[in-house]
Formats: structure tokens, C-alpha cells, sequence
DNA sequence: ATCCTACATTGGACTTAGTCCAAGTCAATG
DNA sequence: CATTGACTTGGACTAAGTCCAATGTAGGAT
């Protein structure tokens, strides 16, 4: 455990939030400022790969980085300023593809997201 | 219309895959040699305008462009390869998502993205 | 048929997001 | 103290896509 990871780590605790890549860079430059695009880019690699944190592709742009990994979700994404809101709906996605519908595939994980405009965005 | 479009449009027409813009320049270009990448953007993203074909973003590669449009559908895709497969489930996750999980959004779409190995990448 | 104009196309420069790698740093161990 | 191995750095590189000024062209008006 190096300043640099420990610094990568804080930056995504606590907040609830979904940053890019590039924004936790930013973050943590500013409490350790020679920490490098590189190191932050491995270091959110592995806690991808250890469980810590999720990744998210909502959209073309830039992967974002979820701290919430430990309580299962999906996400509400406003098409219009792209904030993101972590969501929790009722049934089980996984358990409405039929085995007809899987093709042989091992099936493991289901990832859902809804688009609409956020109350901002839809007030044009 | 143009020569340059219908290319495009020929290419998406028929086969049922999810080919990147890259690729459907690649096709593109063996039909009509001299059409420019940003034309095939361009094209590509007025089809997308016109709801005559579907962006997909599986992964943080690049876009897929779905030709099947008119039937809505999610994904299931490959870990390993990357195969994507269109799937049909049952249930209506749209109705899954309760007005407190709304956050005071629109909510207008949803999309189901299903991850697993493919009868090829399981078998390793 | 010819001309005109608005739109489409081109190609290249540019941007963004991310990966890769050789070299440097550091701490612990023997 | 020297060795080892893991971590970090910075810069070069790649992939995917966007932007733009210059050029070409389709199709209506005359």
C-alpha cells in the first residue's frame, strides 16, 4: 500500500459519486502533486479487479468509476447534462432471459440503464 | 441521396451484425473506394437520427451500429470475444424502476445489457 | 440544357481517453 | 551493502471520433 494508491482510494471514499478517470486524477493531484495519469489509471485497475469499485460505460465518453460496489445497482442517466444517479428497481432482470434466449452463453451479470432528462435538463 | 449514402445504408442493410463505424467504413470503402471516414459518420450518425439504426456501446471500444431498429431488443455480450447477440427478454424493466427510484426524471428508455462467456470462451 | 445554390463530401488536423514501456525509485531482505 | 522485485513516472503511442475549410455535386429554377 503506497501514498499513491492510498491517495486513489481516498479520493473515491465517501463521496458518492461517479468521477472519470481523469477527474479522480485531478483529485488526487491535488493532495499528492506528482502522482502520476499512469499510476492513477493502474491503481483504479485494481480495484476494478479486486471488487472495490465499479466500472461504468454509460456513455461514448470517458469510463466512470463507482466507490458503491458492495450494494448492487443500476443507473439513471440524464440524456441531457449526463449526470448519473445510482437506481434500485424491483425484479430480476436476470431471471427474464429464458434459457432460449441465452444461446449457450454463461450468463453472469445484467447491467441496466435507464435514459430520460433529469428535472434540469427537462424544464427547457 | 447520394451514392455515398446508399453505400452506407447497403452495408448496414441485410446483415444482421454490430459492426463498428470502422468496419462499415472498411465495407464502405470496397463498394465505393474513395468515401471519406467523416462521411460515414456523418451518415452513420443521421441514420441514428432518424431511428433507422441503433447505437450500442457495449465496452469502452467503439460503437456498434445495430440495424435492427424496429424491434426493440437488449444484448448479451461475450466477456471473452466481445459476440453480441440480440435478446428478447420477458418483462418490462421500465416498470421495474418505482417513481421514488425516479428522482424526478423523465425516464424515456432503457437498456439491458447482459454479460457472460460465449459457448467458445467458456469452453477454454 | 445550363446555371446556381445549398448541401454533401473530402482529407487532414485535432481531441479525448486510454495503453504501453523503458527507466527510475524505493523498501525490505539476506 | 547489494540484490530483488514491486511500484511509479513521464512520455510516446494508439484508437475512436470530431471539426473544419475547401471542394464537389444534386437537383431545382430559368
Amino acid at each position: 500500500m503506497t501514498a499513491q494508491r492510498r491517495v486513489v482510494a481516498e479520493v473515491l471514499d465517501g463521496e458518492h459519486v461517479h468521477l472519470t478517470a481523469d477527474e479522480v486524477h485531478a483529485r488526487a493531484v491535488a493532495k499528492l502533486p506528482e502522482i502520476s495519469r499512469a499510476t492513477v489509471y493502474n491503481t483504479l485497475g485494481e480495484l476494478v479487479s479486486l471488487g472495490e469499485v465499479l466500472e461504468v460505460t454509460t456513455d461514448k465518453r470517458a469510463k466512470r468509476y463507482d466507490p458503491n460496489a458492495h450494494r448492487p445497482h443500476h443507473h439513471l442517466v440524464c440524456a441531457g447534462c449526463g449526470a448519473i444517479r445510482d437506481v434500485h428497481p424491483t425484479g430480476n432482470p436476470l431471471a427474464d432471459l429464458p434459457d432460449s434466449e441465452r444461446f449457450g452463453f454463461t450468463v453472469s451479470d445484467v447491467e441496466v440503464t435507464y435514459r430520460g432528462l433529469c428535472p434540469n435538463c427537462s424544464a427547457t
